[in-house]
RNA sequence: GUGGGCGUAGCUCAGCUGGUGGCAGCACCGGGUUGUGGCCUCGGCGGUCGUGGGUUCAAAUCCCAUCGCUCACCCCA
């Protein structure tokens, strides 16, 4: 009986875990200079949670979560929700009338799995509450774009304003009408949606539908007033920042939480899915889910496997490398009792220091010293413990110099030190 | 939930129309260098050919089933 991962969720062995470490670390850096916070969240929550939040008639919802059925319980598909929850739960609006936050973590929806796309996924997601004006949309924005930038990704960003409970009614009944007087030139799946969601009709990539869609009634047209000037000004604050974006009004959400403004970042270099970064506004989730009345938010979410494939196939080239600082290759039993305490005592100074037990042969244990990529290697045989004078090899340079093995394992250490931390 | 492709060594893969599992590459171990890494060279370790059934004198190869992986649809980060 062998075992292996469940269908959909993936090991990341040491070598790709380099490349997730190293986006973590860029998006703390960028976030930290925006002034995010993080916040570290549960990754179960009370199934109600997620069809309040999400949408009961929502795809994630209806057949794509994790759920604990006899405990009333899911894994999160999301983390907006579970932020939401805990900003609520504990208040966090008396503290600070605006609050920036971020986590980290993984997201499970039983979906069929496929290039970037797990059962068990990770998102970076961000979460400014609190904050309404579109100044914070385009900050977002650019908040996100400076992360890409800096991990030398290129990618795309799309904008869109889905309207607000006041306008996206009239929308609607204006694209039902439209939609319903085309019907033939639909899809099955849209001509379903005309009646469900005719929003997502939009999106659809069948090519009928494109071009059905192509002259359908615009949400940007049909927005009311305040969303308008809302739009309009989060497009000013976007050029003033240098952000290069596509307004496109075919963008729709799939999560019934989102009011105007959503953006999506792409690529097309990840085969079926494009977005590598995904959000928008979300002005009545707050009260919704029994928060502070009238509480605005805004959020996204960045897939990290996608951008972790994207950091393998984009500049990308040089890998991180973890270089072992010594490597002592000891040889016998005598040589062993002197070198292990060695490299105790070099660890606790901060090296990183390695060890070959096996007492093998001086070529097999270079060979392991290469592989560390020690920068130096300490050679202590039983030749150099009678002459009490080991050799401390550079294995860049290829220099070779006695070290004298006087005194406490200590006492070496803090000389081996000086040696190799020039 | 639906459709396509693929399962041969730890990894990447040859193996055509059935006739004994590959001097295959990478990795790993060892020799050449009786105590010095990378490069080279020689050798070695390593496989229930995913699993079960069928056809056949003979199946990795053909047929059926099943499991797994993968890509795409749906949906989404």
């Amino acid at each position: 009986m062998k075992f292996q991962a469940v269908n959909g969720f993936k090991d990341i062995l040491p070598d790709e875990a380099v490349r997730w470490r190293r986006l973590e670390e860029q998006a703390r850096a960028v976030f930290r200079r925006f002034g995010l916070r993080e916040v570290r969240v549960p990754i179960l929550e009370s199934t109600g949670l997620f069809a309040r939040a999400i949408g009961e008639a929502t795809d994630v919802v209806e057949k794509e979560m994790y759920t604990f059925a006899d405990k009333g319980l899911t894994l999160r598909p999301e983390a907006t929700a579970g932020l939401l929850r805990a900003y609520i739960e504990h208040g966090l609006h008396v503290q600070q009338p605006v609050q920036r936050l971020f986590t980290i973590g993984p997201m499970f929806r039983h979906e069929r799995p496929q290039k970037g796309r797990q059962r068990q996924f990770h998102q970076i997601d961000v979460e400014i509450i609190g904050a309404s004006e579109p100044g914070i949309d385009a900050e977002l924005m650019a908040m996100a774009q400076m992360v890409f930038d800096e991990l030398g990704l290129q990618v795309s960003l799309e904008i869109n304003s889905i309207g607000c409970p006041q306008c996206r009614p009239d929308f609607r009944v204006k694209l039902v009408d439209y939609l319903s007087s085309r019907m033939d030139g639909l899809c099955e799946d849209c001509r379903r949606r005309v009646s469900t969601n005719p929003l997502r009709a939009l999106d659809c990539k069948n090519r009928g539908c494109r071009s059905v869609v192509q002259d359908a009634p615009s949400i940007i047209d049909s927005l009311c007033r305040d969303c308008d000037t809302h739009f309009t000004a989060v497009r000013q604050h976007l050029d003033a920042f240098g952000l290069r974006y596509a307004v496109n009004r075919f963008m729709v959400r799939g999560l019934d939480y989102y009011t105007r403004t959503t953006f999506e970042f792409t690529t097309d270099q990840l085969g079926a899915q494009s977005a590598i970064a995904a959000g928008g506004r979300y002005d009545g989730l707050i009260e919704q889910l029994g928060g502070p009345a009238k509480m605005p938010g805004i959020g996204f979410g960045m897939g990290m496997e996608r951008i972790v494939l994207l950091m393998e196939q984009q500049a990308d080239t040089e890998k991180a490398i973890e270089r072992a600082d010594l490597f002592v290759a000891a040889l016998g039993e005598q040589a062993l009792s002197c070198a292990a305490p060695l490299v105790h005592e070099l660890r606790k100074l901060g090296f990183a220091a390695a060890i070959d037990y096996s007492s093998r042969s001086l070529k097999a244990q270079m060979k392991q010293a290469d592989r560390v990529k020690a920068r130096f290697v300490l050679i202590l045989g039983e030749e150099e413990i009678v002459r009490h004078e080991a050799a401390l090899r550079n294995m860049d340079s290829q220099e070779q110099s006695a070290f004298p093995l006087a005194g406490t394992a200590a006492v070496l250490a803090e000389r081996l030190a000086g040696l190799i931390s020039l």
